[in-house]
DNA sequence: TGTGTCGGATTGTCGGACGATATCTTCGAA
DNA sequence: TTCGAAGATATCGTCCGACAATCCGACACA
């Protein structure tokens, strides 16, 4: 479209650790090392590839970042499983970066908790629906404390996720879930009946997922995002702001 | 549970790269540098943090790797906003190395493609309307190369994506997509209707955009989707079945 | 059995170095 | 004076060698 004539691509030196990281991710995508199975020291590294130690460490700085090697005890490094958490937090930076707005987590939120709470009530063991009793038991109990309700919804929700049993659809959800929270956060502070509803709410929810009634769930499950969004409209913010401004206290302040 | 008396909990000292990673990081998140400012050059770090050149290399590795920070043409670091191209890859493929069945995969697809589209319906300009004409005139071409299909289906669902203007939804979207391109290649490769009924489904899917007729377009989206699980079931596959072994093939020789 | 000590292995960090390449500066020619 | 080419400078990718801290295993000892 842009370039009439052009007889050679850019010339496109890939750094030598890059090469690196990308060679072992290879080889572990492809099945050749298994999670748990060690992936050789540093000098070993050095050897295979023929390249400095500084290079070897500057490519597998960049794995093991992604959480896909990982340092054991040895301090040897070793194939491992990422976890879901560090992606998503990855994820969330990039909303905040793009300024992403109430509206669109709104809406992303309402679709991913749906098929969520479909999944959780069509699946629950029987484990899960304990966990959730015990959660929702801690929540009546703080019902005052606007911040720990709102850390124990998220956790409610992760429970959700988890008795689903679909993990696409939970690595789907976690990045929005991490900015979903420092907004309930915010909401339930200043919307005195709250926590009440939204305790309500998670009641309703579990007893649904417990009778394996699919249609109640959702019902209640839509309930619970809409309350959210009228508690975000009634603290005078509109759907339609960024909300950064809302998600960096707490970033600041969190540990990666 | 397991511990009956923990006094004190693991230690752990974090290496001093992180620390520079987090730091900047920090900074940038709390929008102290904005997108497109430079972040100074490695000497420039070396002197503010006071470790050593290499050590703040591997920090910003990091940060270069997750896409918040850049080099320009200069080569100076400047920070960006991460692509969701770049995200994406790494979600999917902790999804391949956790192995997760086609079942998770195609009920996640189905609750983000319906909001997706949804939100297109709704909200899709006449430049997006567009390119999907276009991608689908294209499609029409190709029909008898499964694979080049299954690249315009791909691009097609990004489209409709974009089209949605709900930039959560896509980034939850794009992990799953990334699988959901090789299954559709392997199952148009072996299902001989299959790209024709996949044109016909874009085809109505365009039409409903086009008309505002958001219950059309979840329809014909939902048939779209739900032809494909017919079809990954008529090649012989289990639902339940970890989806690893298809993409596989595909991520050895995809360049990241 | 439990404990202290020792040596080897490995990592985190450091300082210095070099070539390649992009940017800036200077200077000569039109 | 303006423009362009040659040289100087800055910055990065990579390399080398080194050291301390820490972990592991072995071994002696109480």
């Amino acid at each position: 479209m842009t370039e009439l004539l052009e007889k050679f691509g850019r010339i496109h030196s890939t750094p030598a650790y890059q090469l690196v990281a990308e060679a072992i991710e290879r080889r572990i995508l492809t099945g050749r090392i298994r999670p748990g199975e060690p992936i050789g020291t540093e000098a070993e590294l050095v050897k295979q590839f023929g390249v400095n130690r500084s290079t070897v460490r500057e490519g597998i700085r960049l794995l093991e970042h992604d959480g896909i090697i990982q340092r054991q005890s040895n301090r040897r490094l070793a194939v491992s499983l990422p976890h879901y958490q560090r992606l998503a937090s990855r994820t969330t930076r990039a909303m905040v970066l793009h300024e992403v707005t109430f509206r669109e987590l709104y809406e992303a939120s309402m679709a991913l908790q749906m098929a969520t709470i479909e999944g959780a009530a069509l699946r629950a063991t029987s484990s899960m629906i304990a966990a959730m009793e015990e959660n929702i038991a801690r929540t009546a109990k703080v019902l005052g404390d606007p911040a720990a309700v709102a850390e124990l919804d998220s956790e409610f929700h992760a429970l959700i996720g988890k008795a689903s049993g679909n993990r696409v659809l939970q690595l789907a959800r976690e990045p929005s879930d991490l900015l979903v929270y420092p907004t309930t956060k915010m909401i339930l502070g200043r919307v005195p009946e709250g926590p009440a509803r939204l305790l309500e709410a998670h009641r309703h929810m579990l007893e649904a997922i417990r009778r394996r009634d699919v249609d109640a769930a959702r019902l209640w499950a839509r309930r619970h995002i809409n309350d959210w969004r009228k508690g975000f409209e009634r603290t005078g913010n509109g759907l339609d702001q960024p909300i950064d401004s809302l998600y960096l206290r707490e970033a600041a302040t969190s540990s990666s």
